[in-house]
DNA sequence: CGTTCAGTTGACTAAGGTCAATTCCCGTGG
DNA sequence: CCACGGGAATTGACCTTAGTCAACTGAACG
């Protein structure tokens, strides 16, 4: 099962199997119940996640209110980077949407590898590069457009699973806007 | 001159003389007048600067309006470096609000030094953290706050050069808002 | 069946934008 | 020294977008 994380991690540099040895033992399988969180706002986060089966979300909270930013599904790596990186609490919970299967590792561990070994300090820049990316391509939706263009730019995108298989009160949530107002988006395009 | 951006990567991390070697051939420097760019939306972006002097915004667009997301003053890198890492035409535009003197070397060097050196690898991850962190800062700021709470956190960041240096038209920019809407603001503020 | 929860719809509200007029500040030329 | 011109900031009147609250519909499930 350990080889869906080493596919993973090769999708971004490709790791000489001594390199992946020194992981290896430190990996750990996780189950959590559907509503369980793998990390909280205001804890420190210390793990990294990746997801064998099942999916999650991540979302921010003001004055109770929570505002989801992504979501994660089978076949990918999760954690609260910002929090690791920086040691600090974390501003993010994620939390389990369905019973979900993790692999898990220590962060403490990969920054040990990254010591350690030329190659996995080379996964790590790639998988920041990637995280940033990916925060800037948010970003400017925030920015740019407005909640109608954000709904079109997700059924545009390659984000097909999120259309498919999250319910339309939390899509709403994850385009930084009411259900009510979604529905109205909705609507109106239809009319089209 | 250089000194300054080998103190300035020197603070991601200690770097032997014979990696900062590998890299100081490559430098070059560069002047900017007033208004010019340094980095187009459209274009690929293909260098790291490094300002020396002066300072800078960057900026998307949208129907011909500015949105102005970061600002560089001396002793900063610039770049686009989503551009960059990606290979892609950015879309930001880079400019000098001032005359501004920078160093200058191409992003191709900094890739392949990643290849020649552990401790450059280990600079470039620590840069792309340090990127994500600030986006994702950025992000929570926008999508939790509103207009007049992110003024708020401004005044209480440790961005002073932004209070003090830049024209309040460009923060309100910056600040996602109009001057009009910003002026208010600081109406409603100075009556508490 | 009734309960529950997601989604829809209507009426009203609030935040911030738009447009236009006015004022302030500052540099320049007479 | 004063007058003028131009850009930045302020202010008022009005508009647009999305949020709030509440009522209603509809499907899923015991």
């Amino acid at each position: 099962m350990f080889d869906l994380l080493r596919n993973y991690i090769e999708r971004f540099t490709s790791l000489p199997d001594e390199d992946w040895q020194l992981l290896l033992p430190h990996l750990l399988r996780k189950d959590l119940t559907k509503g369980a969180c793998f990390s909280r706002e205001g804890k420190i986060c210390k793990e990294i996640g990746f997801v064998v089966s099942g999916n999650m979300r991540h979302y921010y909270t003001k004055d109770g209110e929570e505002r989801t930013t992504y979501f994660y599904f089978e076949n990918s790596m999760v954690t609260d980077y910002i929090s690791c990186i920086l040691g600090k609490p974390g501003s993010l919970t994620i939390e389990a949407m369905s019973d979900t299967s993790l692999i898990v590792f220590p962060y403490a561990i990969l920054k040990s590898l990254y010591n350690q070994s030329h190659a996995w300090e080379r996964f790590g820049r790639l998988l920041s590069e990637y995280l940033a990316a990916g925060l800037e391509e948010r970003m400017t939706g925030l920015l740019m457009l407005n909640a109608e263009e954000r709904y079109a730019q997700l059924l545009n995108s390659n984000r097909q699973k999120i259309i498919e298989r999250i319910p339309q009160h939390l899509i709403a949530n994850y385009l930084g806007i009411t259900p009510v107002s979604l529905s109205r988006i909705r609507k109106r395009i239809s009319k089209k």
